[in-house]
DNA sequence: TTGATTTGACCTCC
DNA sequence: GGAGGTCAAATCAA
């Protein structure tokens, strides 16, 4: 990976703890709904490293700070169901089930695994079908105290591909734009998401429930240029709120390399 | 009515 | 035979 690959991912593994933590505080303390637009922020973060995880695997790391940051990036000589093998996984711990990672599941199981007092929830790509895609993802709360939930993610999306290889409008002057709404309104600086150095923050992580059903998100809703494509990707969001990725151009931006 | 979720049964691997 | 993963009918919710 590059470095500037790495300042990148290190700057977004920054942002989504931080996001993580200030909506953990603020679920608490405030009943201003602040939901959508914490999610969102989450979201982009979340959607920003999925994509670098896809294209750039990285040995295990974990976070001094917490679990949520993509740890690991292996493959799997183990046969699927289905005979399958060498699907790659990847595995992401975090405070809260990972479910806003940019992608839009259906769950098709839940099992009791034996190694684990938590249940085992199995979730597949929502356009498995229609678009052929084998992604699925496994969550299981693997801790209690504080509570962590492993993601496990196996193969690849490639129900994205070709909205990545289209030409975009949105794409101008080396700089990417995810647009959240159509509306052309301006999102204030307070509301934007702020990347705030990891050591001066308190970690605070809330003791999660055993069930991890109730935890769980719905299918995503996200506005980006192309509406077809994107419509689908994450939850709705404040009027007017973009997001830049500048950096990502100076590298591949091809995140499910197939 | 339609799409998503739940859950018991079934399949595959070890 | 046990454990993990998937299927699919039943159920739920919008």
């Amino acid at each position: 990976m590059s470095h500037g690959v790495d300042k990148a991912v290190e700057a977004l593994l920054r942002g989504q703890e931080s996001a993580y933590r200030l909506k953990t505080v603020l679920e608490h303390a405030s009943s201003v709904p602040t939901e959508p637009l914490f999610d969102t922020v989450l979201d982009s973060f979340s959607f920003a490293l999925s994509l670098f995880a896809s294209s750039n695997p990285q040995p295990h790391r974990e976070s001094s700070q917490n679990k949520a940051t993509p740890v690991v990036a292996q493959k799997s000589p183990k046969k699927n169901s289905h005979g399958e093998e060498g699907l790659e996984q990847y595995i992401q711990d975090s405070p809260t089930p990972f479910c806003n990672d940019g992608f839009s599941w259906r769950k098709y199981g839940q099992k009791k695994i034996k190694t684990s007092s938590h249940q085992r929830c199995y979730y597949r790509c929502a356009y498995a079908k229609d678009r052929n895609c084998n992604a699925t993802k496994r969550v299981q709360q693997i801790q209690n105290s504080p509570s962590v939930y492993r993601t496990t993610y196996v193969g690849k999306h490639i129900c994205e591909v070709n909205a990545f290889l289209q030409p975009n409008e949105d794409i101008i002057n080396g700089s990417k734009m995810i647009r959240f709404d159509k509306i052309d309104q301006v999102m204030p600086d307070s509301v934007m998401p702020q990347l705030v150095p990891v050591e001066q923050q308190e970690a605070i992580i809330i003791e999660g429930t055993d069930q991890i059903m109730n935890l769980e998100c719905g299918s995503n809703e996200f506005l980006v240029e192309d509406e077809q494509l994107w419509g689908y990707q994450f939850p709705p969001c404040s009027p007017g709120n973009f997001m830049f990725l500048d950096a990502l151009s100076e590298f591949d931006y091809n995140p499910f390399h197939v």
